[in-house]
RNA sequence: GCCAGUGUAGCUCAGUGGUAGAGCAACUGAUUCGUAAUCAGUAGGUCGUCCGUUCGACCCGGAUCACUGGCUCCA
């Protein structure tokens, strides 16, 4: 056989040869230099036997950040058999420990355990030494390709590991990886031995984690690493999880207060405190504007609604589980509103229309309630009432594309005025497996369609997820991370032929006759708790100053300049402008500090020189540290902060 | 909902089977100061809640509630 070198360079080999053989081809330095290799792109190991005609290259020790999927990898192995080791020094049997899937992941890896008694997490290190001890040992991962009878046999004590085995294809080789005398299932690639993987790794916690994902599953046990090609890596990646923690959107809206959650209200139901409405309301003004200009008409809809109402939508059965549990009242029974599209259906119906008054955009800042299972409350992020800026745009299909796409738009803005960038479009179609879609098929592929032209049009990267539409229609939705990587789904925009087809809504064409509306369900910031919650973290609590609950902040030398100081923040008041004057009996080195901490954007020193000529001495935060000003007219610098206010600069 | 962990003053955290401590914040007084902490004093807690073991529980056990990290879910 013969396969190609970066070069061009051909390379004739045995047949069955592997990436090892290639290297051992070329020199005997790099055959012992070589940590893994590409085929045709493709990461393989040295073991693996190359594809005829591959165009290969070697990774060695000089870049074994390029192999990192590998090494991790390996590495979940090594603290595979690390476990099994700890339980064997505890005195259990060697097949005591049964073993789940354990891939290699951003950043690490994991491996589910199904242990004999619970690992706890104190014991993470004891392992890690395990493990540095089997790096230590220096094993060679070896390759084998076994048959289905063979790898059943050897697994008959593992259900898991006999259950996967048993899903693999007949006519598939099934291969074995071991380093020592621990053998695993294994489709690889892995590194060529122990004593070559990097050490910059670190065990991070365990978690319960179902089976093949299922929750009628038995619960397994989850151990997390992570792992680095170098010590420096592993560490900088430490430190920024030390630095997400201390943007959490919890703590710091804990010490900015923002919001609180208070057991005795409820879970999941966050209480949003003075400065927390105030950035709430901005977020609210800034997108009424847009909603203006884009003729949007606003609307205002009740917390609850009669349960037929949600039977008819179809949100009743499809999230039964998810809904706050009916309220009777004489003979009626009410819900809670889990979605605000059925009223605003409602409200469309009212009176007849035209087809010469579509589209009709109705929209509100409609509060609704869930009732999210409780382990999956998570701070504003994630919680069981939220407010959506919602609206639903009522059109003719011959609309649907210009008015999708002027959604689109919308949310363009919406994210590029935060300075959003790491935002994912997502496009979620039907599984076509499932049945819970409602609708006809043509619909669907209007829809769907639809969505994907648009997209390209607007020239936005994006992946499909089959299975990921609503129960009505397609959507897309803009997926942001957070400062730890989970990600969050944000805005969504949907397209839906059902919900007009279940309440039977039409408009009188040109022609005289009914006919049926499209829907466009949409909402920018998805929620607002959410939102507020993702911008937290984005900005690390500095929030620009349109958006600063606190604003600025009026810093008096001395007693003597506290009215000179009031004065001011009067002025800035009458302006629109959030200042307030520190009065405390701090020294002013203090008073900087608690601005600071506080994290107010402008801070405004005055003391007798100020006074005498009406100027401010400006402090202001930048991301660097601070800038200052001395001498600043006061006049001017209203001025100043007023347009960068309006404007939102 | 499931697995594991955590719960002590407003916040951050010590602590011991013999009925609790620090720093910051708060309050009072003094200080009037030029860009990240002035000094002194005062007050503040059924140790998440309930039940049990014990002569005695913040500490040990059980239940429960809440939170954290995951899993599952997310119209």
């Amino acid at each position: 056989m013969h396969v190609f070198l970066p070069d061009g360079k051909q390379l004739d080999l045995d047949a069955g040869a592997t990436a090892l053989d290639a290297a051992k081809a070329i020199g005997p330095r790099l055959a012992q230099d070589a940590l893994a290799a590409t085929a045709n792109g493709e990461l393989t190991d040295l073991m693996t036997p190359l594809p005829e005609g591959a165009r290969i290259t070697l990774i060695t020790k000089k870049n074994p950040a390029e192999a990192a999927p590998l090494f991790r990898h390996s590495l979940g192995h090594v603290m595979s058999q690390a476990v099994g080791e700890f339980y064997e020094r505890k005195g259990f049997g060697p097949e005591a420990v049964k073993r789940g899937v354990g891939p290699s992941i951003e950043n690490g890896f994991y491996q589910d355990f199904d242990l004999p008694e619970p690992l706890k997490e104190e014991e993470l290190p004891q392992i890690e030494a395990i493990m540095r001890e089997i790096l230590g040992r220096n094993l060679e991962f070896s390759r084998a390709e076994v048959s289905k009878a063979e790898a059943l046999a050897r697994f008959a004590y593992d259900p898991y590991k006999a259950e996967l085995i048993g899903a693999l294809p007949e006519d598939e080789p099934i291969t074995f990886y071991t380093q020592g005398n621990y053998i695993d299932l294994c489709r690889g690639p892995h590194f060529p031995s122990t004593g070559k993987l990097p050490t910059a790794f670190k065990l991070m916690s365990t978690s319960g984690a179902y089976w093949r994902g299922n929750e009628k599953n038995p619960i397994l046990q989850r151990v997390y690493g992570v792992a680095f090609a170098s010590q420096k890596e592993l560490d900088e990646y430490l430190t920024r999880l030390e630095e997400a923690k201390r943007r959490d959107h919890r703590k710091l809206g804990r010490e900015m207060e923002l919001f609180t959650i208070d057991p005795l209200v409820g879970r999941g139901l966050p209480l949003w405190l003075p400065n927390g409405t105030i950035l709430r309301e901005e977020l609210m003004r800034f997108l009424r504007e847009q909603q203006f200009q884009r003729d949007y008409q606003g609307v205002i809809t009740p917390n609850i609604g009669n349960l037929e109402l949600y039977k008819t939508s179809g949100h009743y059965q499809n999230y039964g589980d998810s809904n706050f549990s009916p309220i009777t009242v004489d003979d009626e029974q009410y819900m809670l509103k889990p979605m605000n599209c059925p009223h605003h259906v409602r409200i469309y119906a009212s009176k007849p229309r035209s087809y010469r008054d579509l589209p009709v955009r109705l929209a509100e800042f409609g509060t609704v309630y869930r009732y999210e299972q409780s382990g999956e409350l998570n701070g504003l992020t994630r919680v069981r009432g939220f407010t959506q800026d919602d609206a639903h745009i009522f059109c003719r299909p011959d609309q649907l594309k210009k008015e999708f796409l002027d959604v689109l738009d919308l949310t363009v803005l919406v994210l590029s005025t935060f300075g959003m960038n790491d935002v994912r479009f997502r496009v979620g179609t039907r599984d076509p497996e499932s049945s819970k879609y409602v609708g006809s098929d043509e619909n669907w592929v209007a829809a769907e369609r639809g969505i994907m032209e648009a997209v390209e049009e607007v020239g936005l990267p994006y992946t499909v997820e089959p299975g990921d539409a609503a129960f009505y229609g397609p959507k897309l939705d803009f997926v942001v991370r957070d400062v730890i990587g989970r990600e969050w789904q944000l805005g969504t925009i949907q397209v839906d032929y059902n919900l007009p087809e279940r309440f039977d809504i039409s408009y009188v064409g040109e022609d005289g006759q009914d006919h049926r509306p499209v829907m466009i369900h949409r909402a920018p910031f998805g929620s607002l708790e959410r939102f507020v919650g993702i911008l937290i973290e984005h900005y690390g609590g500095d929030f620009p100053l349109w958006l600063a609950p606190r604003q600025i902040a009026l810093i008096p030398i001395a007693d003597r300049h506290n009215e000179y100081a009031e004065s001011l923040a009067a002025e800035f008041k009458r302006a629109g402008l959030r200042a307030e004057v520190d009065d405390s009996t701090n020294r002013m080195n203090a008073k900087v500090r608690n601005a600071e901490l506080s994290k107010i954007p402008v801070m405004l020193v005055v003391g007798d020189q100020e006074q005498e000529r009406r100027e401010v001495s400006v402090r202001e935060r930048t991301p660097e540290g601070h800038k200052e000003r001395k001498g600043v007219g006061f006049d001017a610098l209203l001025a100043e902060l007023q347009e960068r206010y309006n404007t939102r600069a």
